[in-house]
DNA sequence: AGCATCATGAGGCATTTT
DNA sequence: AAAATGCCTCATGATGCT
């Protein structure tokens, strides 16, 4: 295969042109993680997913976690004079001692304590300018909107200010008895906003599951991955469930498997309080290169398991973008990167229908109590499915408040086709250049040279949302300050190239590897228009690119310092009524290439 | 052949009710 | 504790038109 010519597919996800009756696809039966890197099994995990660090800590990853705790610098700074770097419990005592001269315990405060002062990185401004006027004129308030499925202002892991309540709370837990470690524990993972309630019940569950421990000493089974969120009941029955399970003898492989975060915010967004800021990767998936996986999170039972095993063992982040735009994305992302220091691409998105979609908002009911739309798909609801919408409505005359059976009837339809209001009685499905923007997409990236508006919904439905992708590879920003060689598989419409470039990341060479045309010719064309200045190599099939042709590309330009991929959703992907036959279905086992190819990659950069 | 349009549930959690 | 209910999901295939 060489450089690509383009052709004439211009489907947003089609594969028939690939011979798929070869070999390879057989061989995928059973195959098992085989990697020249050492495969290295995950240490036995804390609950809380950070897997307590062996090796002490350096002095800043000492600051910073007292730091994240609420500590002042001041005090902090103190604390390790006083105590050495070495003993970190006996730091955090010193900084309790100092809190019980400064603060008074009133605990009625402590059940709505937040974060405050909101900081915001700075950050190079990248072709913003992209943006609508709408998207832009949303932005100046986003912070100050409440939302009741998360709380908490806008907070970045470096918090310089004194923060009082944290230390209340600290205290007042250790004033119940509990020890310094487990109010600790407790609170860096139930987060700062959490209350006395939470963190206590928090506390009962990690001594239960201690004491169950004590009693069933045999081998240390990984819990259930738990990366992020609160520990409120639901949690606390699940593990109940689980230990009565395993009391029995009855724990089934499913019950190990790895589930679903609530809410999921894998390790923080932007816009949350707290933050997780370190974890421990398997030492397989350390890089050279750093590596970013991504595929729908709904996959059917066992999928992320495996994928999770071959991309040695990492445990997917699960985030659900509507965090960070005004449509849910509900998607998983296994990755080596670190997590300290992320930042999020200014201007934050308009994060509500409303600020997204201002003209709806006058035709918006009352009764529709939608602040967020559902992910955004590959296909649109019908015009016929409209009219008998809006007929319905006209049914029930001129009133603003249809009855219950119809008001339902509407609001099931609208959640399932996201539509808006865009007049009276009147609903719409999203336009091309409205999915653009809420995916994070500059205006009209998708529009002309060639392709249909059935492809543009296509290759949009299938494509990142860019504002959480950019959160997440924001800290290579400090890492490559030249810029980077990127290896990026199913391209789409170039997702992580957008991401990347926004961010202020120079794209140095970018091999991209994309079977549809009509999505080349998107990137092809927005390379241009950006006046990129790296060098853009174009490749069709990712089942074609073998060890010789990346080790060519490799040599002439050092290395890939990032692989990027989020490979077919087809068959994983609940849309799917008729082939959604999970990890080995027809073009959803791509994700065996994305390995494959991955791990040739590795080897090179550690040879 | 390309394009637009339309109809087509099940799987799997989470929550609520019994 | 179990059953019922609610809710959401990067889609595929058939059809008719130009």
């Amino acid at each position: 295969m060489d450089f690509y010519t383009f052709d004439g597919n211009a489907s947003g996800d089609d594969y028939e042109d690939i011979d798929w009756d070869t070999d390879d696809e057989l061989e995928i039966q059973n195959i098992t993680p085989s990697s020249c890197a050492t495969l290295t099994t995950l240490n036995a995990q804390t609950i809380n997913g950070e897997a307590s660090s062996s090796a002490g800590p350096s002095n800043s990853d000492l600051v910073q976690k007292f730091l994240g705790m609420g500590f002042s610098k001041q005090l902090i700074a103190k604390a390790i004079k006083e105590n050495g770097e070495s003993n970190t419990n006996s730091i955090l005592e010193s900084l309790l001692t100092y809190s019980v001269l400064e603060v008074e315990d009133s605990p009625d405060e402590l059940n709505s304590c937040h974060l405050n002062s909101p900081q915001q990185p700075q950050q190079e401004c990248v072709d913003n300018d992209q943006l609508s006027s709408d998207y832009n004129e949303s932005l100046c308030d986003d912070l100050s909107e409440s939302d009741s499925s998360w709380s908490g202002g806008s907070e970045v892991a470096d918090v310089t200010s004194s923060l009082p309540k944290h230390e209340k709370a600290l205290l007042s837990l250790a004033k119940m008895g509990y020890s310094i470690e487990e109010a600790s524990a407790a609170m860096e993972r139930c987060g700062p906003q959490a209350s006395i309630v939470e963190l206590t019940d928090f506390i009962c569950a990690a001594q239960m599951a201690k004491m169950e421990d004590v009693f069933f000493e045999e081998e240390k089974p990984k819990l259930p991955l738990r990366l992020n969120g609160d520990f409120k009941k639901r949690k606390l029955y699940d593990l109940d469930i689980w230990k009565r399970k395993k009391r029995k003898g009855i724990l089934t492989e499913e019950d190990d498997a790895i589930r679903l975060p609530n809410p999921m915010i894998g390790f923080g967004t932007p816009t949350d309080a707290h933050v997780i800021t370190h974890r421990i990767l398997p030492d397989a998936a350390v890089g050279p290169p750093y590596f970013y996986y991504e595929n729908v999170a709904l996959a059917p039972k066992g999928v992320w398991d495996t994928i999770s095993r071959f991309l040695y063992d990492v445990e997917p982040e699960f985030v659900d973008s509507k965090y960070f735009c005004a449509a849910a994305r509900k998607r998983g992302y296994v990755h080596n990167l670190p997590i300290k220091n992320r930042f999020p691409l200014l201007p934050l998105p308009p994060r509500t229908v409303n600020d997204a979609l201002p003209l709806t908002k006058r035709w918006w009911p009352e009764w529709d109590k939608r602040t967020k739309l559902n992910c955004l798909q590959t296909v649109i609801g019908s015009a016929r499915l409209t009219d008998r919408i809006r007929k319905e409505l006209e049914r029930c005359g001129d009133t603003d408040n249809p009855p219950p059976h119809v008001q339902k009837y509407v609001m099931d339809q609208c959640r399932k086709w996201n539509l808006v209001w865009v007049g009276k009685n009147k609903l719409a499905p999203l336009e091309p250049d409205e999915v653009e923007m809420l995916l994070g997409f500059p205006r009209n990236h998708t529009r002309g040279g060639g392709i249909s508006r059935t492809d543009r919904y296509k290759s949009l439905g299938n494509s990142f949302q860019v504002d959480t992708v950019a959160y997440h590879l924001s800290v290579l920003k400090e890492l490559f300050p030249n810029g980077i060689n990127m290896l990026s598989l199913f391209s789409g419409i170039g997702g992580a190239e957008v991401a990347l470039h926004r961010l202020g990341i120079k794209l140095k060479n970018v091999v991209s590897v994309e079977i549809s045309g009509a999505n080349r010719d998107i990137v092809r064309s927005w390379w241009e228009q950006t006046n990129q200045k790296g060098n853009l190599i174009h490749l069709a099939d990712v089942q074609q690119l073998n060890g010789d042709r990346l080790e060519q590309y490799m040599s002439s330009f050092g290395g890939f310092d990032l692989v990027v991929g989020g490979s077919p959703c087809n068959n994983l992907a609940g849309s799917n009524r008729v082939s959604r036959d999970g990890l080995e279905g027809e073009q959803s086992s791509l994700f065996y290439d994305y390995f494959r190819i991955l791990d040739i990659v590795k080897c090179i950069m550690n040879k």
